[in-house]
DNA sequence: TTAAAAGTTTAGCCTTGGCTAAATTTCAAC
DNA sequence: GTTGAAATTTAGCCAAGGCTAAACTTTTAA
């Protein structure tokens, strides 16, 4: 096997990169949404001391039906536990990866408030953003908002 | 009609504030996609002078399949043109969308590098974030990697 | 020029996350 | 207690975006 003029081996290194990123972008859509749901119930918990099924659909502006189905698939997760009938309740992981996500999603809504954008923006492309962001970028972000404030 | 404490009212404006956002993020990730095929048609043509739907395929890591399958809709769109067997050409209105996205994916990426995040985290969070970066917030990041150059 | 390889398309399947409509259960008011 | 409203669940539908396997073109090399 070899190579004329280098060419292909970039190219080749180019794809793989590439479809690396896109690959990761769906795999983040995957556990986006289960994260969503799980960081809304625990604000929830704390807002009005339970969850129910309803108000999680209003706010996430979604039908009942749709709670319930996804409900089910955050039980067999063990996210979330849930009798029928009943309000829903967090597990220890499921609590772990609400406290995770609010803490990411503060990083980001406050670095972009220190960035200079309004409120009404921050709070907008900071649940679109969230889920994209790396450590690295995340820590990158803590220490901005830190020296300007 | 009353409010009791004023309660539910903003109760009810913070659910309608979250399902809006939760709705946009939804909304993105439909169009985000088109607008990556798109970009990479236009990266294939630029780079190896056509694009054909097998190297989308690779760069997108994803069968050759759900590209034909991809491609459709966006001739559907009038995004794209193509003959049967043929390479991949993109409509105007397809070279606007992929001139668009290369302009954010840069700003974002160019930021990103600016705030100090090394190169290979610049190129998978730009990947994921570009597509839910309002304009408000495109221009400040431009803002702040300019001042930083 | 023809046979094999490479690329493209078709057909058909799967999962996810939406929806509506119709049951069912709970809860609150009488 | 009953009953009616509200919440929840079930059933069944849909579109999107993946996949594989098989068929069909195009290209390439002998």
């Amino acid at each position: 096997m070899y190579y004329c003029k280098a060419m292909p081996l970039t190219a080749n290194k180019k794809a793989k990169l590439q479809s690396q990123a896109f690959q990761r972008t769906r795999a983040d859509h995957q556990s986006e949404l289960a994260e969503d749901y799980v960081e809304l119930i625990a604000d929830l918990i704390d807002d009005k001391g339970e969850a129910r099924g309803n108000d999680v659909a209003i706010r996430m502006g979604v039908a009942n039906a749709t709670v319930v189905k996804m409900l089910k698939k955050l039980v067999d997760r063990g996210l979330v536990t849930q009798e029928p009938y009943r309000e829903i309740m967090l597990t220890g992981e499921g609590w772990e990866m609400a406290v995770n996500g609010r803490k990411r999603h503060s990083i980001v809504e406050n670095f972009l408030l220190a960035l200079g954008v309004s409120s009404e923006t921050a709070r907008i492309d900071s649940e679109g953003i969230e889920h994209h962001v790396s450590n690295e970028t995340l820590k990158a972000m803590a220490r901005y908002t830190l020296r300007k404030n």
